[in-house]
DNA sequence: GAGATAACCTAACGGACGTTAGGGACTCTT
DNA sequence: AAGAGTCCCTAACGTCCGTTAGGTTATCTC
């Protein structure tokens, strides 16, 4: 009995089918359907594996913040300013070095319906907590209550990158990642010295 | 003879009600029934003003292209740096004061099938070159392959505003404007002096 | 007042959707 | 050898979708 030429698990092709399928399509427009012959099953043996669609999403946008909770925890840089940098660089690794998960998580988690956001809203507050923490580190004189809106606003530089951003183009993750860091600490008139256009 | 409480004609209707579900449900899941019920029509009649659901959300999302560049051209300030932080406002003016179009189109844009989109790429193009040029008049010393760069990652922090950021919280627009144009400029350090937390 | 046009209706079409019931094949445990 | 459990199948269900054909009413044009 030969090999079948589909080594992961049924399961686990299922949930990366969706992790990809989400980047493209977001959560309505991706069918149980296409999942399952993504995966080389028929649509009725999904339930095998998940007992509906809204679970089985929960478990890939879960799936996506693992990830960047992963790649977060990695960093392990002394000086605060180069911490800042490595983390920029992680959460930037997350979106585009491994897999689709977290990409999935950022582009559909807000096309999801509520009771899946929901079930993801946890993990989501453990890993902004991780960055408020890091903020309050980095930048001892920021208020604490402007950390979170200081967050949400490196965040949304961070995250659209995957609206744009390739890796098979000219700029490297590193940087853009430094590129990021320079212009959220110092502001434009730094960042443009990083490295200039050619 | 009594007026029919709906003062906007039917098309409209559909237009305004196609904004606002885009923007809590995105493209698949606004399904035609639901507009024409939001707009006091049965679900047969769309087709007198639309040809069909692209067609209707390719007008959606070019009014929301429209709605910027007016926000964009109304901008009158000789001062370069507080020009730039007069767009910014203008931008989340868009974002937030004139209607749903706008919000429409900066969170469902990338839910679109791509026939959609690449009716919309146009616009889109023309709105992004402004703001080029905009770069280029206030930081002359930021070169020109940077400038698409440098305005993505304005444009990430502004765009996802929507996501958290809300009309009736503690915080204006007029603030947010201020904390984002700063922090844009002259990075973390300088941004979080425009208003202490409290 | 005849004719055109606009705005809307009802009723249905084929197709796709999430989901379910029930069964077959295989492996592991005892 | 029996039983349980895992993994997947076929076939169908009720529902909703975008879309269409054909009809009704009201307004405007000449």
């Amino acid at each position: 009995m030969a090999d079948t030429a589909l080594p992961a698990p049924g399961r686990q092709r299922v949930l990366d089918a969706a992790a990809e399928r989400l980047v493209q399509q977001g959560y309505a427009a991706t069918t149980l359907r296409q999942l399952a012959a993504d995966a080389g099953i028929k649509a009725g043996s999904v339930y095998h594996h998940f007992a509906s669609k809204e679970e089985l999403f929960i478990a890939v946008f879960n799936r996506g913040i693992e990830v960047m909770v992963e790649a977060f925890d990695s960093v392990e840089v002394a000086d605060p300013l180069e911490r800042l940098g490595a983390h920029v660089r992680a959460h930037l690794g997350a979106l585009f070095e491994h897999g689709s998960y977290t990409a999935a998580h950022v582009t559909a988690f807000f096309t999801a319906p509520p009771e899946v956001r929901a079930e993801v809203v946890p993990q989501r507050d453990e890993y902004e907590h991780r960055w408020n923490d890091l903020l309050a580190d980095v930048f001892p004189d920021l208020p604490a209550g402007r950390r979170p809106l200081t967050r949400l606003l490196l965040f949304g530089s961070m995250n659209t990158t995957i609206e744009w951003f390739h890796l098979s183009g000219s700029l490297t993750l590193d940087d853009l990642a430094a590129i990021i860091t320079s212009q959220f600490i110092d502001g434009i008139h730094a960042s443009h010295l990083i490295r200039s256009a050619r």
